[in-house]
DNA sequence: CCACTGACGAGTG
DNA sequence: GCACTCGCCAGTG
């Protein structure tokens, strides 16, 4: 079933623990696209409804929800299940990236299909 | 083919 | 913190 190359970004986003994020960019590194940011969010954006991928552990690179406020609601509901999750949200409505941000191991890179 | 847009990011002033 | 530019690339008209 592999699609279009954003099968890379969402298995990268299925790996992101619960009470933790990873910024769109370094989604891009792990899936081994780096420079990418702008096709994860693109990616995610194309995401159904009953994905089974975590798209609300991932946020920019200011530890802020970047989705756009078009009514749909989804970016208050991404902060209400990030923090149902554990996520603390500073003062200026931003996550502490130094102490929520994903650190996966090295080898947690996704490794090309041989 | 060109112009514009978009869940991004880093840099500059 | 805000406004703007450039780089990145797929999708749309």
């Amino acid at each position: 079933m592999s699609e279009g190359g954003y099968d890379r970004f969402y298995a990268v986003v299925r790996r992101i623990p619960r009470g933790r994020v990873a910024t769109y960019g370094q989604v891009a590194v792990l899936a081994g696209m780096p420079g990418q940011a702008r096709q994860v969010g693109y990616a995610l954006a194309a995401l159904p409804s009953d994905n089974g991928v975590p798209w609300q552990r991932v946020v920019n690179s200011q530890g802020r929800i970047s989705l756009r406020g078009d009514g749909s609601g989804h970016d208050l509901l991404q902060k209400v299940m990030l923090k149902r999750e554990g996520v603390r949200f500073g003062k200026t409505g931003a996550i502490p990236l130094a102490a929520f941000q994903w650190r996966p191991r090295i080898r947690a890179i996704v490794s090309r299909q041989s």
